[in-house]
DNA sequence: ACCAAGTATCTTGACGGGCGAGATTATCGG
DNA sequence: CCGATAATCTCGCCCGTCAAGATACTTGGT
């Protein structure tokens, strides 16, 4: 399973990956953590984030959209946002235009929320980038970036590999 | 949410701190979709990987140190091993020494599984890897594993917020 | 212009299963 | 013998999936 290679460069790639993986779950247990802290799981911190970044990006989401970013089926979706609108995290609009469509909106106590939940992350997060230059923190850009698009990729493609053709939820 | 900075730094800070964001949730879905395409689920697969990689170590693991590995409570992690164990992926033995502790062993299939779910993942990672130079990776190292520390620091002063006293999952 | 069939979006209801809490059993150490 | 520890068992809740339904938009023929 983990290919132990010797030399220097092959240590750093194993160490890295292990970061990476370890960055992951720990990220997982403290939205998980945090959630319960809250009254909510997992899945509602997520979406309560994810309804406020598109609203802020001037593009408020809908419940189907919704569903393909957090990879659930619609009927999961709906009762989702039954229970961030009844705890009174966000709210629905229907759409004028097109009045099937139904736009969610985040409310006071979810900014709130979110609010509390970024600020000590953006703290810590702020707090070790501190120790790193310009140039190096490009570095790291750099790499995530590409490594995002490598597991985009893959993660597409391990979809694929059962039912429908992979669809891109665009982040 | 968002503290949008203007200058240079600023928006790097934002970048990466997408880019986490991104990669942590792609490989939580990779997890999720491979798992679901062998018929268990996301945490079955997360277990399957500790198991494994304690063994590896020459350390095997126990029920209970599975559960907190994986932030379980025990009932959850009880009805998990047999659910892993029913499908053949890892078998129980009991410690000659002390007969209350069970030893996790992961079996041929189990074994099998994990390299069909780390073998593309590798491939993939050394390509993006093989873009950078020993000092690059030195950098994305040093910068990831502060980020590890300070992520886990987190996650148990938000445990530690709500009940127990923040138990150090060590991994 | 109108109506019917088709499509898209969300909601509903029934169902299964994972997970957590607490009690129970088996074993160890003193 | 007694308290502590490790795992298991039992029970109930609630999230997520699936299938069917309700409503709204779209298209094409007459």
């Amino acid at each position: 399973m983990y290919r132990r290679r010797d030399d220097r460069r092959g240590q750093m790639i194993g160490d890295i990956t292990n970061d990476l993986r370890r960055y992951s779950v720990d990220a997982q247990h403290i939205g998980h953590a945090f959630a319960g802290l809250h009254g909510l799981n997992a899945t509602d911190l997520q979406a309560l984030i994810a309804v406020m970044d598109a609203e802020l990006v001037g593009d408020p989401i809908t419940p189907g959209r919704l569903g393909e970013r957090l990879n659930l089926s619609s009927g999961s979706v709906t009762a989702l946002i039954d229970r961030l609108e009844r705890a009174g995290h966000i709210r629905r609009d229907r759409d004028t235009a097109d009045r099937r469509k139904v736009f969610l909106h985040y409310a006071d106590r979810g900014a709130e929320l979110a609010r509390s939940f970024f600020a000590p992350l953006g703290r810590r997060t702020d707090d070790v980038m501190a120790r790193y230059t310009d140039e190096e923190l490009e570095v790291v850009h750099r790499f995530m970036a590409d490594m995002v698009v490598s597991m985009r990729e893959h993660r597409d493609a391990v979809r694929a590999a059962r039912g429908g053709p992979a669809k891109r939820a665009t982040d």
